[in-house]
DNA sequence: CACTGGCACTCGTGATCCCTGAGTGCCAAC
DNA sequence: GTTGGCACTCAGGGATCACGAGTGCCAGTG
């Protein structure tokens, strides 16, 4: 077991060389932090969380830098959430409460969390998975032609032109439409399919086939839609990441345009909560010197898609954490609001 | 006036310098291009060309750059158009056939031309200044409650809610309907305006102010989706640019960010045609060692958006010109069929 | 007058060497 | 368990040097 001692070393190591960028050696933490003890103490401290594989050393005759294992255990056990400062509170809301439609939000936040962590800013949009729907439209464009519309919760719509085999009459559409709206809306996504299951039954053999069909293409968009799609931002950010550039920030940039991988990355994160993933801990190689805090947001109790930041393994995790954290109260807020 | 043998030269000293990233100097020019003259008569021609301010040394005694001048005339004068062949010509329609809707379409392309010349590209989706109406749909969600659907032959659908002072009858909305379908379907958006301008007269005066809203609110919609959007892909390519990495990729990365600065840029190319941007005449100096080629591309036989590449001026111009044009045409197909 | 070969000069690049200093591990003493 | 002392290790930063690609100029040739 380590002491409170050796925590309270690893945790300065972690501070420090995320301040400086560079290997920390015994002395100048001594003086830096007052620990209240010599250098050679702290020597021997350090060899121990060597051991255990928390720090390491570059290379022999150089100071320790913090593993991917030490980043855990600061994350983990040493560092809390830093709050914002309340000026910062402010200008979030601010600057998201400028926002006139669902895009403009996401765009929004994307910037946002990018410039406040300094960092590369990923936003899903809100999944409709987990939204329910306001309204279900459909309407006759030409005889044998029907357009349908979806319209969320979160905002969002959807719409699909639907090729009947047999043209539908006029009333038989306005009922579909009425029993469509009366069994689904305000339910969930998920709960559709089993809802509408029954509806064909309702109708006229003849009717039958065209509005399977209908439904179909309702439940078609739903599953399609599910897919979901995010924006990045501040990837210039990354160039404030190492001195070694090109070999670091190459593996990253192609991480990144693989919409797959990120929200494989984001889909990872724990349900509620906020979830660090650090380093070698993130599947895709890529991203092994990377670390990437990811949280769920939504507009009422659940969230409904995540959001986060990626970033050098040698961040600002309290920090980070907290711009996260907060940034996706405020966008739950704004959602819920409009 | 240059001679023959000058352009000759400057038109070797291009193809070396982006075929191997180094200074080109006079020997090896005479080894690798047979001209038929010995070294020091290239000497001469580069002095020449120097003084022109068509080529330059980084150093005193190191061999001989192109210059932003010396690039416009190489693409202006003396490089063509490298046609791609027809195995790339083949995966590209391919590749872009397997399209499934407008979104699939436009990121397809994103990632296709950023892999065929491994550069930044940049896609803007097809506007809807120079696009018809192809269905204008318009139905009664509640009492005093409108949604109004617009449909853009390019595949684009764009859907508002209107709330109207006084509700609507069906009859009348189903007589609106009609109307307004029968004068804008098919007509170019600008002429959308003028075209509905008399339209409530037609009805009763109790209802104008309602219909004027919901005319308003169309006419809304189509100046808002003007503003146009865009996609950018294949920014891990910026990673082959140069050596001294840093300085070089991060204002390009912030520019890149700044969807306004690339609109501008794609904005400024010539309506028809394709347009090389080189160095320093781009407006945004973020991007003044990068040449951007762009081109417009469309269902018919104007052009309703613009897509291009942004990549280092020292590129190879005819090959990416070549791979930008095929694109767009296949795009253009595309888009017409759909 | 255009081209060529020769030649002296420039200067960036890379290799080698050395030194310095921060940092370590170990040990004996408190 | 903590501390001071000490020998050892190396990465990084100059300084020096030789190399060689490349240039400009000039005098000679067709």
């Amino acid at each position: 077991m380590l002491s409170e001692r050796r925590l309270e070393v690893l945790r300065a190591i972690v501070q420090d060389y995320v301040g400086t960028e560079e290997p920390v050696g015994s002395k100048a933490l001594t003086e830096r932090h007052n620990l209240q003890v010599s250098p050679a103490t702290v020597r021997n401290d350090m060899a121990a969380l060597e051991d255990d594989g928390f720090i390491a050393q570059p290379h022999k005759s150089a100071g320790r830098v913090p593993t991917d294992k030490g980043y855990r255990l600061f994350v983990d056990k040493l560092a809390g959430v830093k709050p914002l400062s309340s000026p910062e509170r402010r200008a979030i809301q601010n600057f998201l409460d400028g926002a006139v439609d669902l895009d403009d939000v996401v765009g929004r936040t994307v910037r946002l969390l990018a410039q406040l962590t300094r960092q590369v800013a990923v936003v899903q949009y809100p999944s409709l998975t987990r939204s329910t729907v306001r309204h279900v439209e459909l309407l006759s464009l030409a005889p044998a032609r029907l357009m349908l519309v979806l319209i969320t919760d979160t905002g969002r719509v959807e719409q699909r032109l639907v090729d009947c085999p047999a043209p539908l009459g006029e009333t038989t559409v306005a009922d579909l439409r009425a029993r469509l709206n009366s069994c689904v809306t305000g339910q969930r996504f998920a709960e559709v399919p089993r809802l509408v299951q029954d509806l064909p039954e309702a109708f006229d053999a003849e009717d039958r086939g065209t509005i399977s069909l209908v439904l179909a293409t309702l439940l078609e968009t739903l599953v399609e839609e599910t897919e979901e799609r995010l924006i990045i931002g501040g990837t210039a950010n990354l160039t404030r990441f190492g001195h070694d550039f090109p070999l670091t920030i190459r593996p990253v940039l192609e991480a990144l345009e693989e919409q797959v991988v990120l929200l494989k990355l984001l889909g990872e994160a724990t349900e509620s909560g906020m979830t660090v993933r650090i380093g070698h801990e993130n599947a895709h190689e890529g991203l092994s010197s990377t670390s990437v805090v990811s949280v769920g947001y939504g507009s009422g109790e659940e969230a409904v898609a995540k959001l986060g930041v990626v970033g050098p393994t040698r961040m600002d995790y309290p920090g980070t954490m907290g711009a996260v954290r907060a940034v996706a109260r405020y966008v739950g807020q704004i959602l819920a609001e409009s």
